[in-house]
DNA sequence: CCTGGTGGAGAACGTACGTTCTCGCACTAT
DNA sequence: ATAGTGCGAGAACGTACGTTCTCCACCAGG
C-alpha cells in the first residue's frame, strides 16, 4: 500500500469511526486496525491524533460542498438552488449512519479543548451562510434572509439527529419556501 | 455540609465544568475539588459519573423550562409567547459562558456511547417542539408550524455557539415572525 | 478516659489511552 | 549469498482516568 492510499484508508476509517461514536471514544489502536496499517506507519503519516481530526473535518467540508453543489446543479433558478439544500438534507438524514453534523458534534466534544476543531466548525458554518446568502441575493431577496435559511438548515440537522427522524428536512424546506416567497414579493 | 447541599454542590460544579469543557474533559478529581467534598462522599451520593451526567442534564431541562416559561409569562398572546423564546435565546447567547445547547453538545460527545444521554436529548427536544406546537395552535396556526419554529430556535443555538455571536437570535426571531404572520393569515 | 464509628484526604488499583520503541522478517543491491 | 534497509506487529511507556481502599482525625456515648 503506497502512501496516498494509506493516508486515505486512515482518513476514511477515522471519518467513519469518529462520526459514529465520537472522537474520544475511538482509540488509535482501533483506528489502525480499521485502516489496516501499522501504528508506526500511521504515526509516520500523521503526527498526532489531532491532525487526523483536523484532516477528517477538512474532508467533511469538501464532501459537504460537493453534495450541496451537485444538488444545486440540478436546478437553474437561485431560488430552487436554495431549496435544493433541503433535498440534500432529506437524503442525508435518511442514510443509515446519519448522526448529525460532524462539525456540531465535534464542536460540542472538543471545541473547548482543541482550537483547531472550533476553527474548522466556525469556518465551515461561515462558508455555508455565505453560500446561502449569495444565492438569496441572486434570487432578489435581502441578504439577511441567508442567515435565516441557514438557521433552518442547522436546526434541521440537529433535530433530525436527536429525534432520529428525517421529517425536519421537509419542515425546514416548507419554512424556507415561505420565507423566500415573502422576501421576493417585497 | 449536609447531604442536599453536597448534592447541589456536585451538580452545580458538574454542570459548569461539563458545559464549559465537555464531559470527558473533566475528571472526577477535578469535580470533587470544585464541589469541595471528598471523593468518598461523592461516590456515596452518586453511584457513577454517568449518573452525575444524567442528573446534570435533568437540571438543564428544568432551568430551560423555567426560563422559557418566565419569558413567556411576560406576554399575553400565544404569538408573543412564541416570539419570547427568541428573546430568551438572545439573552442567553450574550452570557459570557454560553457554549451552545448542552443537550446537543452532550449528544455529539456521548449520544452514541451513553443511551441515557441520547434519551435525555431526545426527550428534551421533543418536549420543546410540543411546547411550541401547542402555542402556535393556540395562536390559530397549523400544528406543523411548531416544528418549523423549533428548527429556527435549534439552528440559532448551534450557530450562536459556533460563530460566537448572538445575532442568530434576532435573525431567527424575524423569520419566526414572518412564518407566524403568513400562517395566521391563511 | 476509653470505644466505636463516621467521614475526610488522598493513596492505590485496574484499565485504557496516545505515543514511542524493539524486534524480526522480507526484500534489494552488490 | 550477504549486508543493509524498510516496514509490520505489537510490546512498552508514561499518563490519566474512574473507582475503591486505607488510614487516621474527630467526636458521641458510656
Amino acid at each position: 500500500m503506497e502512501m496516498d492510499s494509506a493516508r486515505a484508508a486512515v482518513l476514511d476509517a477515522a471519518d467513519e469511526l469518529f462520526y459514529a461514536r465520537g472522537v474520544q471514544a475511538v482509540g488509535m489502536d482501533e483506528l489502525r486496525t480499521a485502516a489496516g496499517i501499522s501504528l508506526k506507519r500511521m504515526y509516520a503519516l500523521f503526527p498526532s491524533k489531532s491532525d487526523i481530526v483536523a484532516q477528517v473535518l477538512a474532508g467533511r467540508t469538501a464532501v459537504w460542498n460537493e453534495r450541496i453543489l451537485a444538488e444545486a446543479d440540478r436546478h437553474d433558478s437561485p431560488r430552487d438552488k436554495v431549496l435544493s439544500i433541503f433535498d440534500f438534507l432529506d437524503a442525508w438524514f435518511r442514510e443509515d449512519d446519519f448522526r448529525g453534523c460532524a462539525f456540531i458534534n465535534s464542536f460540542g466534544e472538543l471545541g473547548a479543548t482543541m482550537p483547531a476543531v472550533a476553527d474548522a466548525a466556525h469556518q465551515h458554518k461561515r462558508e455555508f451562510v455565505e453560500y446561502v446568502t449569495d444565492l438569496v441575493v441572486e434570487a432578489g431577496c435581502p441578504a439577511s434572509l441567508g442567515l435565516q435559511i441557514a438557521l433552518l438548515a442547522e436546526g434541521a440537522q440537529t433535530t433530525a439527529a436527536i429525534s432520529e427522524s428525517p421529517e425536519s428536512a421537509t419542515a425546514a424546506r416548507q419554512a424556507a419556501e415561505v420565507l423566500l416567497d415573502v422576501a421576493a414579493r417585497a
